[in-house]
DNA sequence: GCGAAACATTGACCTCAATCAATTTTGACC
DNA sequence: GGTCAAAATTGATTGAGGTCAATGTTTCGC
């Protein structure tokens, strides 16, 4: 629980992330209830079921929103990358686990300061608002990839997918890279995409005979022919 | 698309609906750039890709909402019960088909209209903001129930749900009603949850069996025993 | 570098749900 | 009530992906 003090002006996401809509003395307003706040890889923010206390806007690394069924299984529902927003403001109950994927940097909010804070700002609602609905947007796209796309469509879309999200994150403006790491393990591939670690594995081995991706490593993927990996997606 | 003319005091959602955020001038602000709508069943509202030209809150009735996959399948991502919201503020592109089933009403506005009218009433806003976080956090729900359920358990969630749902839109308070009436077809229930018309079927006649339900009718579903349902929603 | 543990891949087999193919039921209309 | 088309159910079979088990690879601590 190490309390960082990084100025917000100073902040990778200042541009991006939803403080992006206060300037001067507003942003000082915020600054006095927020608390900078390192997560180290694999340690969780926030457990499903619980109270929700706080809430909070990623600053760098890479977050996982998950939920668990009866038995040890777990579906992930969503991730958080730099300026994303975690947590649900204007709400007692956090619905899912938030833990970290790689070593993570928040700015972190009690709820109810945040809640405060946030009806006094309109600008500020407005963003997360339209945070929101881009987020639902995306879910339901997630939902479709689960409900109707067959293994070798899943993983094919996972990749391309992950490429752009990966990409927009480093900030390479709109190029997007072909060759990246992979912020999580195969069996975290598998949570996303409601497959087994090993169908994760022999779909991942096919798409590589097929010569549309390489990989490297355990993490390293390489999209060598997008337009063949964007086809395998969808029919 | 025959145009309606009811006053927004006598509107059934008064109270549910984001505009219950809106008192007397506002209210009437409101008024002058809505179109009270009468859709009926098996109509579509807006297409997926197409640009957004309006959104709306609905009155009466359930719509769905859609992504087709590359061949006819089709995935339902979302429903849309009275007092809830359709459509994308702030965002020129529609991501889903929004369609009738049953004959519904709804509020419709001009997209460019509404958004213009929300940033200047941040309370709109924030209702709006609730509702959207609401609908994101059941959208992550249903990802598990597709990611991770096995047919059986998608089917009794699903029963257990749409009780929920309906009852909620009844208006009978807090009382859960035990015997309802679908408002679609086995196919949109396969649709719902990732499955075939076949396997629903299959899945509602075993929980027949197993007296958990009662089915008369195509429509009709009775809970029998609403615990030993929700056991079978989970393991 | 070496060894161990965690992680990933591969193979053999099995299961659940999809598919293909008839019926049967329902409800709308005459 | 009888007729018909649409919808739902039921049955037989197939196949994609899960499960179980063994092997291979990477990374990390020493």
């Amino acid at each position: 629980m190490e309390t960082l003090s990084v100025a917000c002006e100073a902040c990778p996401v200042r541009n991006k992330a939803i403080c992006a809509a206060l300037s001067g003395p507003e942003l000082s307003g915020l600054r006095q209830i927020r608390r900078h706040q390192f997560i180290p890889a694999g340690q969780t923010l926030v457990w499903e079921g619980d109270d929700a206390f706080v809430v909070a806007s990623v600053t760098a690394g890479v977050l996982k929103l998950t939920k668990s069924l009866g038995d040890g299984k777990e579906q992930i529902v969503g991730l958080a990358f730099p300026a994303d927003f975690v947590g649900r403001p204007f709400h007692d109950k956090t619905m899912s686990t938030v833990t970290a994927l790689t070593d993570t940097e928040v700015c972190v909010f009690r709820r109810e300061d945040f809640d405060n804070f946030a009806r006094e700002h309109p600008e500020l609602e407005h963003k997360l608002l339209e945070r929101t609905l881009a987020e639902l947007e995306r879910a339901r796209e997630w939902m479709t990839r689960l409900g109707r796309k067959t293994a070798s469509e899943k993983v094919s879309s996972f990749v391309l997918d992950i490429s752009e999200r990966l990409s927009a994150e480093t900030c390479h403006g709109s190029t997007v890279l072909d060759r990246f790491e992979l912020p999580f393990g195969r069996q975290q591939v598998a949570d996303i995409l409601g497959l087994t670690i090993e169908t994760v594995s022999r779909q991942m081995t096919s798409l590589k005979r097929q010569g549309l991706i390489g990989l490297s490593g355990r993490r390293t993927i390489q999209i060598l022919n997008r337009e063949g990996l964007a086809k395998a997606a969808e029919s």
